[in-house]
DNA sequence: GTTACCTCTGTAGTCAAGTACGGAGTCAAG
DNA sequence: CTTGACTCCGTACTTGACTACAGAGGTAAC
């Protein structure tokens, strides 16, 4: 499929990672992207290496790290600082873990005021704004 | 404890409601809360039902609706669009499930790493970095 | 009756994560 | 050798949810 060698100019990079240019920009300016040195004033050729990277970053960005948190893994990226690495990602995983309890709890009294609007289906008074009235 | 009578300044009320006397101000921009008229170029007055109000607000917003969506279920409070509420609502609950199954996702992922990263503690390259430049 | 702190109003700034744009330069095809 | 598409660079705009501030006026305590 894609040659390792390939160099690809920023639009293609960008067309094949399916994000917008401009993106790629900004990533370069929050040095999360590095920009390939130009050729004697001429245009930039994108390798196999910034795909790695930027596949790192999107993968990152998956996971819940912002952009900030994601440039600080890459800063760890040499391998010498997989302690520092794991701490980052056992703090994202606690996160990840409260974040999932919380849905849990909206998903449940979602699901129950919706149950009850079908239930009481021509009544008046709406349960769902009802119960959003309710103190706590 | 908060006798049903009382009339707070918008300092007490944010105070009592925890949150920054600017966002109230914030929120009657945007028309989710309404401003109180005040008596002879004097200062408003908060009553139960602004703080009833303010109380819906800070649930739907809990539970993942946007400021937009909540002005809307706002309008619909009367009673009369019991239907719009829960279709609102539905398409909620919908969004939730799939953030629930993202996060779910994601928190396999996290934790899977983590571990990896533990076991091999004391090698030089990280599972957790190598995992996130693999490819999709 | 003054001091300190509150409120009101309007406008402006912040943050994250982009997105858009203007004006110049470059490159490949016809 | 011109046309059209692309790139470069810098700056500015966007959205959502606030947060801050300036300058004027109100209010409560001493």
């Amino acid at each position: 499929m894609s040659n390792p060698s390939e160099q690809l100019t920023i639009g293609i990079f960008a067309k094949r990672a399916g994000i917008n240019v401009e993106t790629i920009r900004f990533y370069q300016r929050k040095g999360l992207l590095l920009e390939p040195k130009k050729p004697y004033g001429g245009i930039r050729r994108y390798s196999h290496a910034d795909i790695a990277r930027l596949r790192f970053i999107k993968s990152a960005q998956q996971l819940g790290f912002s952009l900030d948190e994601i440039a600080e893994l890459l800063r760890l990226e040499d391998g010498a600082h997989c302690g520092e690495a794991r701490e980052l990602a056992e703090r994202k995983l606690e996160d990840v873990r409260n974040k999932l309890a919380n849905l849990q709890r909206i998903e449940a009294v979602l699901a129950r005021l919706v149950a009850q609007c079908c239930a009481t289906h021509g009544e008046v008074n709406c349960p769902l704004i009802a119960s959003l009235q309710r103190p706590e």
